[in-house]
DNA sequence: AAAATAATATGTATATCAAACACATTATAT
DNA sequence: ATATAATGTGTTTGATATACATATTATTTT
């Protein structure tokens, strides 16, 4: 079997092994000065870092290492590195900037608007996650990184683009909490149905009845009754419920929807 | 007013502009040597372009332009030049490919995966499109670009990571359609309910009971009876409806979704 | 021409679910 | 003891999804 056959079939099992690599190596030498004559551009990844405390949702931010944003806030973004995928580069930035591990990031959208970033040309890729500020530490604490209201975020200037992308990064996570119970996830183990309300209350931005409330997470079955109740609060307290990821696993796949 | 105190009170606008400018030149200077430093990367964007006709979901595919994918089929998709939008990137891309204009494009996510691409490390990011192929006309076509149907897809080979962006790209399209009647820019401006239901079952990859189908789009309202009826059905022939554009981006606000 | 066929057009009954609202219960504070 | 404020548990009503029934109209077959 001659090589010309091997270009033009090259699914053929049959043909000779050798005589087929040597012919991919050209053809990727050949595709490898084909990309090197395309501008490249400077990649970032920025982090939009949620979590929920004190009744409220909070944002991590970090004083700009930039001179030109002086006194503004930023996300916790980097340049990526070559040969690292996104998702990569956005839990090193994170681990880099917090010494967080085992964040679980999710991709929202790309940034490319040309003049978002004063050192030319640069691409940003804003990485979302939702955590319980409780369970995860800051344990480097550089460039005055802490949690933000995010309710006081409108008054404050930030850095490039970010306010942007944070407003692009709320309105997915509004949109994933219709969709999935991904709040739970910013709660102690044990919480108060008072405590699960607001939490929604504080993402979605808006009031909702105390009794449909119950009775819709309830229909779910994903809670289960610990058999505790609440202590220190300065009045009637509240059942302690635990949220139940395993049988959320099993079903979430038929899951259509909060639908707040 | 000292420099010094420019530098810290940036926003103070009693200071002398003219040291303002020369120092944000300056600063500008520092970033850009710093953006130099970080490593680049050639960014392709890819159109997944669908659309409808004779009862199926097609997609707009051409012949890989690379020796190293010949004979397989790929999206349509090149590099993004210097300084451009990645917006303005697709719509140029797809423009040169098919000669369409005024297609309106949405980004779905982008894909960064080292070794996703033979050159080396490309990444791209994905835009999506579904329009009515009646009103769109192919004015160029190279590299055989033609529409695939869109089941047929699963027996062919695509070029580079084209299977998994296009696996990506159904999935938003399905979820876009049970949010916003976008399928209605699928078909001819007059159509009958049965075509409309044909379209979203192929879509949604699944049969709807027809009457409650019909249920369904006549409470939203965006619905109207031109009066006139099918003809060339080798059956008795439908109504043909128009939709009304103008009340649904009156209201579409207030859409909460279509929920099939 | 009459009957069978196949699709359109319209309607009904039932179960489910969201929204608004009423009331009893239980802890704390006065 | 009483007021207060939150929890816990319904109920009612209206809207909507789902399943299913029937009449209508054009085409095709006999």
């Amino acid at each position: 079997m001659a090589a010309t056959h091997e270009l033009s079939v090259s699914k053929e099992k049959s043909s000779p092994k050798k005589i087929h690599k040597d012919l991919e190596k050209e053809l990727i030498k050949d595709v490898l000065g084909l990309v090197e004559t395309y501008p490249r551009v400077p990649i970032t990844v920025d982090c939009v870092i949620f979590g929920f405390d004190e009744n409220s949702l909070k944002v991590l931010l970090i004083r700009s290492d930039l001179e030109i944003y002086k006194g503004k806030w930023s996300l916790l973004g980097d340049f990526a590195k070559d040969s690292e995928d996104l998702d990569e580069a956005a839990a090193r930035v994170l681990k880099e900037r917090t010494g967080m591990d085992d964040v679980y990031l999710e991709q929202v959208r790309t940034f490319s608007t040309p003049g978002r970033h004063p050192g030319g040309r640069v691409l940003t890729v804003a990485y979302c996650s939702l955590l319980n500020i409780a369970h995860h530490q800051l344990k480097i604490l550089d460039n005055e990184i802490h949690w933000h209201d995010f309710k006081s975020l409108k008054e404050k200037d930030l850095a490039f683009d970010h306010k942007l992308i944070l407003d692009n990064c709320i309105q997915w996570l509004q949109k994933r909490m219709m969709e999935h119970p991904l709040g739970i996830n910013l709660l102690p183990t044990k919480f108060s149905l008072r405590k699960l309300q607001s939490l929604y209350e504080s993402i979605l931005d808006r009031q909702m009845d105390r009794r449909n409330f119950r009775k819709k997470f309830f229909a779910m079955n994903f809670l289960i009754d610990t058999g505790e109740m609440e202590t220190d609060v300065p009045h009637r307290p509240g059942k302690l419920y635990k949220f139940d990821f395993k049988k959320y696993e099993q079903n979430k796949r038929r899951w259509t929807g909060i639908d707040f």
